[in-house]
RNA sequence: ACUGUAAGCAGUCUUAUCGCUCUUUCAGCAAUGUUGGAGAGGAAAGUCCGGGCAACAUAGGGCAUCGUACUUCCUAACAGGAAGGGGGUUUCGAGAUCAUCGGGAUCAACAGAUAGUGCCACAGAAAACAGACUACCGCCUAGGAUUCGUUCCCGGGAGGAAAAGGUGAAAAGGUGGGGUAAGAGCCCACCGCUUUGUUGGUGACAACAAAGGCAUGGUAAACCUUACGAGUUGAAAGGCCAAAUAAGCCCCGAUAAAGUGAACGGCUCGUUCUUAUCCUUAAAUGGAUAUCGGGGUGGGUAGGCUGAUUGAGUUCGUCAGUGAUGACGAAACCAGACAAAUGAUGAGAGCCCUCCCCCUACUCCCGAUAAUCCGAUAACAAUCGGGAUCGGGAUCGGGUCUGGGAACAGAACCCGGCUUACACGCUUACUUUUUUU
RNA sequence: GCCGUUGUAGCUCAGUGGUAGAGCACUUCCUUGGUAAGGAAGAGGUCGACAGUUCAAUCCUGUUCAACGGCU
């Protein structure tokens, strides 16, 4: 098994990359959850980096935002060796369903988004 | 027993796999790996108050604005807390009744309404300068009736008086008595109010005495007055390091400083002099270009460390105080993230609710009585009641077992409060309903 | 993290303490051969919620809920 890590450096964290992912990403559906992807600018990046958000407007409290973002978190960490680590991307998975579903199918969804990535990276 | 309200306490534990943040041991140039340790709350929430801390501002005083408002104390400070004072509501008792007094429970942002201004809908005669209206009273008087003494009816005049008008949230001290033409604090008793004094209390205030004779309706969470307080902005503050501040365009200046160039000297520096070119002009007068400097635009950078967790702190004990709280001593170090860690998936234990089944002290209910005991109807029989026994059911409790539940809620520089949210459980006070005495 | 604004009829908004209104929309009637426009009448409000001050609160005060905006 590859490392299941999800340290700091996987985390994307520059304003600037934020801006330029949400204004030129290619964005997907995978409820309950949206992917945006983009290669990353940066060329000396070796691994991917990863935003993780739920809106405020959906969750008021900040418990039920933390829990989602924890299982979003979980299911990326657990899944992430399905795409290759070669050409780095930056990815962002926003949680838009209005309740908190269980972490079973948050684990599908980003599964199959991340299957999805390496066929596009195959035909390219 | 049960229902609810308020206050307080407490708000799961163990373990497997894979991870996160900080720290630590060892290895390593480093990335990193490895060993051990720590890792959300009573409200971390709302951001309603008050501070610490930081930057900027600041002679002193006043005005404006905002806030606070019974007293004393606690505190770093507060719109917080403690102990009191007076007040409202309700209930019980005293008072023949009323005013009022005393006890209990409970509530409360409680300075000033004789400094001034404003407002008080509807209703009502009148809503704040009291007296316009109705009604009351005697005096004078026009008319009518009459039993011709007078009385009655209906008007007028100049007065008296502030008692009556039942409407309103609120009506100009209250109740009773005297007094009077009618009345009135006009006089008296009790009570309230105001002023003054004495005593007690640190004080809010209380008690008592004397005088006044009612003058003073409500509203300040209306303006306002008085007293006290408040500089502004918040860690996205501030400090250090790294990176960047380019080109272009616009404006101003070349006096000083700096810079450039030159000369000299003791030459990593000092002294002295000094913009340059072109056109124009009497003139460095004016203009253009270049260079340099400053400002703007423009675009660019926006990462790390610090601030930042040893503190008005925590736990335990003793002492002081009615209490909030304080003093002293001891012990340990107990989250520190930053697009934001403290998790995910399983298993088990304990707790709560529910379902099936079993046992069951005491108690209660229903039914039966072949035999047996007691009592009532004078006695027997019979009937009734009670006991006893048997059967069934309910309940407290215990065991077994099925399914489910576990609230409110996530640190964001740090503290002190307030407010709001909170499942199950426990304690205290009050309380709904039912049963028994 | 810090600061602010708003909440009134189905919608957009007035209303500075005395029984809450306008425009559009809705219903019924008139007008028309019919519809629109026009005219007449009507219905529809816990003034976001809970407390307090006041005789009386949409308005004043406090707490709370929701929506929206700003600060790098």
């Amino acid at each position: 098994m590859g490392n299941l890590h999800f340290r700091k450096e996987e985390r994307l964290s520059r304003k600037k990359i934020i801006e330029e992912l949400f204004e030129k990403g290619a964005s997907r559906l995978f409820f309950p959850l949206k992917v945006l992807s983009l290669p990353h600018p940066d060329p000396n990046q070796i691994v991917h980096q990863v935003l993780i958000t739920a809106p405020a407007r959906n969750f008021k409290k900040a418990v039920d935002r933390n829990t989602v973002k924890r299982r979003i978190r979980e299911g990326y960490r657990l899944n992430k060796t399905l795409i290759p680590t070669s050409p780095a991307l930056c990815l962002a998975y926003i949680y838009i369903a209005k309740d908190i579903l269980p972490s079973v199918t948050i684990h599908k969804s980003i599964r199959s988004s991340l299957q999805q990535l390496k066929n596009n990276e195959k035909k390219d």
